[in-house]
DNA sequence: CTCCTATCCTGCGAGC
DNA sequence: TGCTCGCAGGATAGGA
C-alpha cells in the first residue's frame, strides 16, 4: 500500500475533479457535516432550479416533493449521493465536473444549476459546467427500482458481496478487456478510469487482458488492490473535508500521487520502463508493459 | 447476450 | 500572442 503513495508525481495536467467513489464519498461526508450541526438536521426551505437541462432534465418533483423537507441523512450508493428525507430523496450524480458548495448571498456563478435554500439561511449550490451530472427525485422505497439505481453492482468495499470469487464469475468466458469490465457499474460500482488503471497496475495485470483469462490468484490481487486504492483515496480525501466550505468548487477533491494515470511515456515508478498508452474501451489508459501482464 | 462506439458538454492545453 | 482544435470523462442508447 505504501507503494501507492511512493512517487512524487504531479498529475495536474487535467482537471483533477474526476469524481469516482472516493471523491463522491468525500463530498457526501462534507455535505453531511454541513447539514447536521449539533445534532440538528437541515430543513430545505426552498429549491431553486436555475437551469433545468443537465444530463437529464431536472424533474419538477425535486421541487414539489422535497421543499419543506428535513434532510435526515446523506447516503452514497455507487457514485450517487442521496439526500434523504421522509418524503423521498434527492439523487445527485456529480458527473465529471459537478460540485456542491455553500453559496453566500451574491455568490452566484455560471453553471449553477440548483440552489438548495436551508431554513437557517444558508444556501447550497450545485454547479456543473460540463453538465454530465444528474439531479433526480427518488420516491420512498424506490432505492432499488429507480432507473439509475436498479442495475448497479455491489459496492467494492463490501467484502460480503465483492470478492475474488464474485469477480471470477463475472469474468467467466468474457472476451472483454478486464479494464472496462471493472469500470462496468453493473459488475462493481464506483471504479472509474483513474482507479481502474491504478488497481490494475498494483495487481500487475494488463488493462488489455481478456477478462475470461483472469486467473484466480489474479482475481484475489485485483479485488485487494481495488479496495486498497479506494480506501487510501477516501482516507486522503477525508483530510480535505475540514476545508469543504472554503474549498468551493473543488471541494472534496484531492491531489493524488498516481503510478500510471496520466503518466504516459513517463518511467514506471517500479521498473522505469516508459509507460504505454492506448485507448481501451473508449477511454485513455496507461500501463507498464513490463510490470503488467 | 456481449461488446463496441457515438453522444452529451465545457474547459483547457497543445500546436500552429 | 491569439486562435483553433482535439481531448478528457460517466452513463447510456443504439448498432454490430
Amino acid at each position: 500500500l505504501d507503494f501507492f503513495f511512493a512517487g512524487e508525481i504531479s498529475n495536474a495536467r487535467h482537471n483533477p475533479a474526476m469524481p469516482e467513489l472516493p471523491e463522491v464519498e468525500t463530498v457526501r461526508a462534507g455535505l453531511a457535516r454541513l447539514l447536521k450541526k449539533n445534532a440538528t438536521h437541515a430543513i430545505i426551505s426552498r429549491i431553486e432550479l436555475t437551469r433545468g437541462d443537465i444530463r437529464k432534465p431536472i424533474p419538477t418533483t425535486v421541487v414539489t416533493q422535497l421543499t419543506g423537507q428535513t434532510i435526515l441523512g446523506l447516503r452514497r450508493r455507487a457514485k450517487y449521493i442521496l439526500f434523504d428525507t421522509a418524503q423521498g430523496s434527492l439523487l445527485c450524480h456529480l458527473g465529471m465536473t459537478g460540485s456542491w458548495r455553500l453559496a453566500p448571498p451574491g455568490d452566484e456563478r455560471e453553471h449553477d444549476h440548483c440552489y438548495l435554500h436551508l431554513s437557517d439561511g444558508r444556501r447550497l449550490a450545485f454547479r456543473d459546467p460540463r453538465r454530465f451530472g444528474l439531479l433526480d427525485f427518488v420516491a420512498p422505497g424506490q432505492d432499488t427500482t429507480h432507473p439509475c439505481l436498479a442495475h448497479l453492482g455491489p459496492e467494492p468495499l463490501d467484502e460480503q458481496m465483492f470478492h475474488a470469487d464474485y469477480l471470477l464469475t463475472a469474468c467467466h468466458k468474457r472476451k472483454q478487456a478486464i479494464k472496462p469490465l471493472i469500470m462496468d457499474q453493473s459488475i462493481v460500482v464506483g471504479v472509474g478510469n483513474i482507479y481502474a488503471q491504478e488497481a490494475l497496475f498494483l495487481a500487475g495485470i494488463s488493462p488489455r487482458r481478456r477478462a475470461g483469462r483472469l486467473r484466480p490468484t489474479e482475481a484475489v490481487e485485483l479485488v485487494k488492490h481495488i479496495r486498497h486504492v479506494l480506501t487510501a483515496a477516501i482516507k486522503a480525501g477525508g483530510s480535505t473535508i475540514s476545508d469543504f466550505r472554503q474549498a468551493g468548487g473543488s471541494s472534496g477533491y484531492f491531489q493524488h500521487q498516481f503510478n500510471v494515470y496520466d503518466r504516459a511515456g513517463l518511467p514506471c515508478t517500479r521498473c522505469t520502463t516508459p509507460l504505454r498508452a492506448a485507448v481501451i474501451g473508449g477511454r485513455g489508459t496507461t500501463w507498464c508493459p513490463t510490470c503488467q501482464r
